[in-house]
DNA sequence: CAGGATCCGATATGATACTG
DNA sequence: CAGTATCATATCGGATCCTG
């Protein structure tokens, strides 16, 4: 049954494929900033330490999970610190390290070519989109 | 019920921001490359035209569905062009546009962010997990 | 104030089967 | 060969309740 071999030599290979991914430097950065809330939070932390509500308050629209989730993988990469200061209330403070620091360039090319390009994207998907409806396609 | 009102303002405000986020080129763009697919595909292509089986041989692990999905998606968007040849059996080659192209030196850039940095990232993440292993986190 | 725990629905992705 | 269509599922993200 040469079929259900070559699924599974398929499925072998997805395996060491998602393996090999895993190590690679590249993929990992691009899960990590690829993440909604990383991208918000990161330039939000930009202008210097923040307090959680301020981030909260400042990134409209993330729920407490997704900020506390978010600032924990960022602090486990090293690339926020979180300070807690033992008052009542407590008070933690979020701060870019360095390493953090030195994302924010990489940031700023990707809005570069974002800032250039992606109104030709847009306009390519304009085309796109016409002329698929045009060819009887279902809008 | 105050509680409520203070629910329905942060979903208002979630759904304004969401809308904000869509109009952000920065962000579409993210959302773009942050594709598992899309940052393999586009590496692929970089050599030259290549037809579908071979896109899909040389990006083992990835099922027909998502190929063909994520190419769509890439020719909508003006990144890659679709080229039939009408032969029996038929004949499809992707190529990369010169937008696509130029797509390539950030992800260069984002390569070489990851390739100088990542190593403080595991770093990091070791340091981490052996701390919170220590104060009795479980594993 | 900051965040842990839990439930639940939307979305994404993969496997599988079928087609021009 | 190059897809399309359908089904199952896994993960993500949000809402909600609770605590030091």
């Amino acid at each position: 049954m040469p079929t259900r071999d070559a699924a599974a030599l398929r499925r072998e290979a997805a395996r060491a494929y998602d393996a090999y991914l895993a190590s690679c430097p590249a993929r990992q950065l691009v899960d990590r900033i690829s993440d909604k809330w990383v991208t918000l939070i990161l330039p939000a932390l930009a202008d210097g330490p923040q307090r959680y509500s301020d981030l909260s308050r400042r990134i409209a629209g993330v729920s407490q999970k997704m900020l506390t989730q978010t600032l924990r993988s960022l602090e486990r990469d090293g690339l926020v610190t979180r300070h807690v200061t033992p008052s009542v209330p407590v008070r933690v403070d979020y701060e870019l390290t360095p390493l953090g620091l030195s994302l924010m360039p990489l940031i700023a090319c990707i809005k570069d070519w974002a800032e250039t390009h992606m109104d030709q994207v847009a306009a390519a998907r304009q085309d796109y989109d016409s002329a698929s409806s045009t060819t009887g396609a279902k809008v």
